[in-house]
DNA sequence: TGCTAATCGCAATTTACTTGCAATAAGTGA
DNA sequence: TCACTTATTGCAAGTAAATTGCGATTAGCA
């Protein structure tokens, strides 16, 4: 874990705590965003001692703080998380038979911000862009 | 109501119920994607009898023979439906302060699918593409 | 008009997530 | 190093959206 995180955390008020260090490992070493569930998972497969509460609370936690990022599936009725940190703007395909996830490191969309504004007199925020398809395994 | 809907649903072996005849007028009548409660409340004010039980199986029915279409927006944890009938592709954005949700009729992801399919070798389906902002009113 | 299966209402269940509370422990300050 | 404050934890219980089971109702056709 980079010293940074910690810092981050402890300048927020929050304590680095033993369960907090294992959600943020694990968080750190996969490469698509986690589900509550699948992070719990991971954690009882490495013996760690937590709750499935402890973990919500956590991602939360650390989503409050900008270091974790939250993350809607369309096809999905939970939620995702994955690290911030270092990330550049992305979004995501999903294979709508298993259920894979990968990085899509494009976005077509910034130049789109003013047509929008013009047309419909919002002021634009965010956005959330995901495909789904079938991977190579399955199609 | 359009004899071609009726039609539509007999085919698939379906009935035209009192029930689904009032959700469908809502649906049509409504600009923009509802929500089973907000599906719910305005039946009631139309005095109609109905269960919400009723209108979650109504909107499945209804989506399962492609005559609703189910949208998840990101920053709502329920499902929002609306007719697909003529409709052509589109996407929404969403006020961050009153809820308030407008059509987008552009889509600027179809040359998209080309590149994203070369670069992750998915076979690209669908997408979902939101924005969220601040309406006229909420600025 | 009478039959059959789709649909309905009501109650109970499921799933993802949150909250209350008492016990524990991180980080500080002496 | 120890004591103290309070963030954090585990467990149990509670929400809210959506689904399911089942007996009663009713659409639509013969």
């Amino acid at each position: 874990m980079k010293t940074s995180v910690k810092d981050e955390i402890r300048a927020s008020g929050k304590r680095m705590t033993r369960t907090r260090q294992a959600v943020l490992a694990v968080l750190e070493s996969t490469k698509y965003p986690l589900s509550p569930a699948e992070l719990y998972a991971r954690l009882k497969k490495q013996k760690v001692s937590i709750d499935q509460v402890t973990v919500y609370r956590n991602v939360n936690a650390l989503m409050a703080i900008g270091l974790v990022k939250q993350i809607k599936l369309h096809q999905e009725d939970y939620f995702r998380y994955e690290m911030k940190e270092g990330r550049k703007h992305h979004h995501h395909i999903r294979c709508k038979i298993c259920g894979k996830i990968e990085d899509l490191l494009l976005c077509p969309l910034k130049k789109l911000t003013a047509l929008i504004e013009r047309e419909t007199r919002f002021v634009v925020g965010d956005h959330s862009l995901e495909f789904s398809g079938w991977c190579p395994k399955c199609q």
